[in-house]
DNA sequence: TCTGGGGTCCTAGGACCC
DNA sequence: TCTGGGGTCCTAGGACCC
């Protein structure tokens, strides 16, 4: 990502690995953009890398998996795809639907049913068409098949949700271990709220069972919080909401929605909270200087020998 | 691929209000 | 007592992405 802000500013992250460069502006073209990029993320890093260039978002994504898809052969995928502009629509036609973002298995299948195959083949139906059948989806689908996509390069982004879940090696069903694994994920949730300077005004829990079926339920916490001991609250409510005594757990989260930035309470009427806001403060500094282990709660203790 | 973890967005139904 | 229409908020689940 380094190594792409020196290129330009306009860096839109989109996962660990993957941004696009908004590189309209700058003097030199995109094509010679990327043969330095790609030259300086294996000189200096030693990393193979991928590049689409195109005139949008949509067609430089789909350009970059193309081309990494048929440079694997040549062992590391390390291609660079160029899409002309005026070329969108002919290079994206005889590519399979699933190339196109938001569609995935099952969407594919519908599509295949109704005997669309490529995007070109997407491209061909009337926009009512696919709207009908896949409502407002189907308005993008006829403006993507097109390799029509407006969308500007965004270089920030507004966290909408913090989650924590893990799997269990093995199906879990013991209360004292899944109230643990409650209590530790809660309190990860909540230190990266308040790193992020962030509160979460709803809580979310997520129960899957061995059988794979998912349970999610959630409620709306009179006052957003970033703390530890409130999520944990929350979480464990909707727990025992949900969980029967005996029952089989193969995975278990906690998570936050609804963020919102940090407002300094005003402490008149709410000074446990602000007790226990600085509690909070402590335990973070400790834990980041030592271990999450050094100190812990008598509350938790509790989780343990009841 | 017997299926991980962290996200986003959409839909649909119910409660509630005017 | 039953009736209308619209808007908002909340919850649950599902599709999809990397």
């Amino acid at each position: 990502m380094q190594r792409l802000r020196a290129v330009t500013p306009l860096v839109e992250q989109i996962s660990i690995d993957e941004a696009f460069l908004e590189v309209s502006d700058l003097p030199e073209s995109g094509e010679v953009l990327a043969r330095r990029l790609q030259a300086a993320i294996r000189d200096e890093l030693g990393l193979p890398c991928s590049l689409g260039i195109a005139t949008n978002k949509l067609v430089a994504k789909i350009a970059t998996d193309v081309g990494k898809a048929s440079s694997r052969s040549e062992g590391t995928p390390n291609a660079i795809t160029v899409v002309p502009p005026g070329e969108e629509a002919a290079f994206l036609a005889p590519l399979p639907t699933r190339a196109l973002w938001g569609v995935g298995p099952k969407t594919a299948t519908r599509l295949a049913e109704l005997g669309l195959r490529t995007i070109g083949d997407v491209a061909r139906q009337p926009e009512e068409y696919l709207v009908r059948h896949f409502g407002k989806f189907g308005r993008d689908l006829a403006r993507q098949a097109k390799g029509i996509d407006e969308r500007p390069v965004v270089t920030e982004h507004a966290v909408k949700s913090i989650s924590q879940e893990t799997t269990f090696a093995r199906d879990v069903s013991e209360r004292q271990v899944l109230l643990r694994t409650l209590r530790a994920q809660s309190e990860r949730v909540g230190r990266r709220l308040r790193r992020l300077r962030l509160h979460g005004g709803t809580v979310k829990l997520k129960v899957r069972k061995p059988d794979f079926t998912t349970l999610t339920r959630q409620a709306t916490l009179d006052q957003p919080t970033d703390q530890d001991a409130e999520i944990y609250a929350a979480a464990v409510k909707l727990f025992e909401g949900v969980w029967q005594v005996g029952q089989p757990v193969r995975l278990l989260g906690v998570g936050v929605s609804r963020l919102g930035s940090t407002v300094r309470q005003l402490s008149l009427w709410d000074t446990d909270r602000e007790r226990q806001s600085h509690l909070q403060a402590t335990l973070d500094t400790l834990r980041t200087r030592f271990s999450d282990r050094v100190i812990r709660r008598g509350s938790e203790l509790m989780d343990r020998n009841p």
